[in-house]
RNA sequence: GCUGGUGUAGCUCAGUCGGUAGAGCAGCUGAUUCGUAAUCAGCAGGUCGUGUGUUCGAGUCACAUCACCAGCUCCA
């Protein structure tokens, strides 16, 4: 007998090998109302699982991550079902549950287009209903090849082949369905919800994501517990749609893209007015911080970026031209520009830290398919700087960086999180200094209280990193922010400033963004407000309009005295009703729209409009500037 | 770059069996002078992504090519 500590605090005996269903069955937990998987000892597990020795039990329902990940990881299993059912000739290769559902990796020569996808769908509904029990076990890895052998499944023999020496191989069966699989599961098909699930998409994807093997066909699908999850899922997915800042870059009227220009976004004039306000804040802060700024050329010779390392590591993803009979490349990036910058003049360590900031064009040849909207282009603005600094300055410069990031991102409300990149495997410079380095990246990320994860080996070969990621109004992250330590551009350039021993010493350099690309950022941003951006960032920020042609010049008079306060003012003096002009302007996300008719132009006031308020009643000329001086000076993202 | 899909007016989209192009919105003109999310009427607007082919005839079929979309890969 071995004895099982609830989560209740009461303590059961069972047999040795009783499954958790069982357990859960005994202590009428009410199995098909609690339980989608359980956790022994911390672990997730199926309910097949059997119990070995004396442990803590608890039982996970779908709102319990591991519980939701047993719920889609069976759905997957239910959908390879379906595709042997249908297509008996398919190989499977992986088939994981994700953050928003499940997919399975399909060989198959037949494409699964819509309506295929439809019958696969409706035969999962099918093996649901059969409720096939799922069994699990486990096998020697010469048994284990054997069946995988025998099933004619090459992709699974391949991931047992390359299984560690002392792993524990298990597979999942249900009816005729045996599938390789770590688990854990529901203990069986019927306690998915037919009506719950659905499959949303068939794309390519390579065997193990290595684009020289062979493409497979990845059917993507989501589950939930209810329907009415699903729809909201689904609606959540539409609202999504609403917000693409592709759609509403073209509605808004900020950026296009043509076919003359693949990847190279075109800025229209309110799109340039975000891009400039953003560009102003950047200034400003930097400024604050002690930033100088300057600009290097787009287009330079072949020598500096052979010297830099570029020609030889990153020319594929370079733009390169002929002048004069000499080699140029279009700059990727703009640290070997800066690094000229340096070696202008001589310096000191008591210039140091010396931060030099550079909004700075760069260009860089994408793979076609990469391409998207304004979050990958090939051509984009970093808000780049370097940071020449002495060794013990660093920890302190970190902080000032980390610092400068998260004002920006908590001023637009993102959330963020951190991630630390450690040496990779092919790299420059001393473990001993690698080491060294991160301990300050971490130092400095926990005197400040941030939470971060460690990303091992995947620092840039010239040295470690802290990358931010932000999270989008549809849970996608992107990289925006990074602090980059680089090792190697001093050495290259040999760099050197004037220690207190009056010898030359090598600075330690910094790279960093904070926006990462202003592209992307006003993309991002874009998503983020659902195109109502908030009234500092807004390309018109107010609209006055006449209610009759006989206010024209009182609306005249508003304009020009907001616009002397520096506000951006449109007049739509057009010969419209007044409810078609303020739909407009919703539309158009304008956060403010101040109305006049004869009332307004006989009492001198005016009747002002917000776009997330309504009707705000009239006020004075004088109340509302003062009103909108607060909200452009506070930077709020007001509603 | 790879796999699958899409491409018709400024925008959103119809277009049947291959028979020479259609709507709404936007635009323009006129009427209307109106109080918080669409006033009415008229006009104009397209080498159907591009190229080649099949055919008496191609928006429609085939091939090539370009761009976009979903994903893979890559990354700010």
């Amino acid at each position: 007998m071995i004895k099982i500590l609830l989560k209740d605090g009461k303590t059961i005996e069972v047999e040795k090998g009783t499954t958790c269903a069982a357990v859960a069955a005994d202590i009428s937990e009410g199995l098909a109302r609690v339980s989608l998987a359980a956790e022994v000892d911390g672990a997730v597990v199926g309910l097949s699982h059997p119990l070995q020795s004396d442990c803590k039990l608890r039982f996970l329902t779908f709102e319990d991550e591991g519980g939701r990940l047993a719920y889609r990881h069976t759905a997957s299993h239910v959908l390879a079902q379906a595709v042997k059912r249908l297509y008996p000739e398919a190989k499977l290769a992986i088939g994981p549950a994700i953050a928003d559902g499940f997919y399975y990796d399909i060989d198959s020569e037949i494409p699964f287009t819509a309506d295929k996808l439809e019958q696969i769908e409706a035969e999962m509904k099918k093996i649901i209903k059969e409720n096939i029990p799922l069994e699990r076990f486990e096998l020697p890895r010469g048994e284990a090849l054997a069946l995988t052998g025998k099933l004619n499944e090459p992709y699974k023999t391949e991931l047992i082949n390359d299984l560690p020496e002392d792993a524990v191989i298990s597979f999942y069966k249900q009816a005729a369905f045996t599938d390789l699989c770590a688990g854990p599961h529901l203990p069986s098909t019927g306690k998915l919800k037919a009506n719950a699930i659905k499959l949303t998409s068939c794309t390519g994807a390579y065997w193990r994501g290595d684009s020289s093997r062979k493409m497979l066909q990845r059917i993507y699908g989501t589950c939930f517990a209810k329907k009415e999850e699903l729809d909201a899922y689904l609606a959540r997915i539409e609202e999504a749609k609403k917000r693409d800042h592709r759609k509403l870059g073209k509605e808004l009227g900020l950026f296009t893209l043509l076919d003359e220009g693949p990847g190279f976004p075109f800025f229209l004039p309110k799109g340039m007015v975000v891009k400039n306000t953003l560009i102003d804040y950047w200034r400003e802060i930097h400024k604050k911080a002690g930033y100088h700024e300057i600009s290097t050329p787009i287009i330079l010779n072949r020598d500096l970026w052979q010297r830099s390392g570029h020609w030889g590591h990153y020319k594929n993803n370079m733009y390169t031209t002929v002048i004069d009979k000499e080699d140029f490349a279009i700059k990727p990036m703009n640290c070997p520009g800066g690094m000229l910058v340096y070696k202008q003049e001589m310096h000191s360590y008591r210039d140091f830290p010396l931060r030099v900031g550079e909004l700075g064009l760069v260009h860089r040849h994408e793979l076609s398919g990469a391409l998207h909207g304004l979050m990958r282009v090939r051509c984009f603005t970093q808000d780049d700087a370097h940071i020449f600094m002495t060794p013990d300055q660093v920890k302190d410069e970190i902080k000032g960086v980390v610092s400068i990031i998260d004002e920006v991102y908590t001023l637009f409300g993102f959330p963020y999180h951190l991630e630390v990149s450690t040496m990779p495997e092919d790299h420059i410079g001393e473990a001993e200094d690698w080491d060294k380095a991160t301990g300050t990246l971490i130092e400095a990320l926990t005197e400040m209280g941030k939470p971060y994860v460690i990303n091992e080996g995947d620092g840039a070969f010239y040295g470690p990193k802290i990358d931010f990621h932000l999270e989008d109004c549809i849970g996608r992250t992107w990289q925006c922010g990074t602090i980059q330590l680089d090792f190697q551009m001093p050495e290259l350039f040999e760099l050197e400033y004037i220690g207190a021993d009056g010898l030359a010493h090598r600075p330690v350099m910094i790279h960093r963004v904070v926006f990462g690309s202003i592209e992307r950022f006003i993309g991002i941003l874009t998503e983020h407000f659902a195109g109502a951006f908030p009234l500092w960032l807004a390309p018109v920020q107010v609209v006055v309009m006449p209610i009759t042609d006989r206010c024209t010049q009182y609306a005249d008079s508003i304009k020009d005295a907001l616009c002397n306060d520096g506000f951006r003012v449109d007049t739509d003096l057009r010969n419209e009703k007044i409810g078609y002009k303020i739909r407009e302007a919703q539309l158009q996300k304008v956060p403010y729209m101040v109305i006049v008719g004869d009332k307004e132009a006989d009492s001198g006031l005016i009747s002002v409009r917000s776009r997330s308020g309504g009707d705000l009643g009239s006020m004075t000329l004088n109340e509302f500037a003062e009103r909108l001086k607060a909200e452009r000076q506070s930077r709020s993202n007001g509603v």
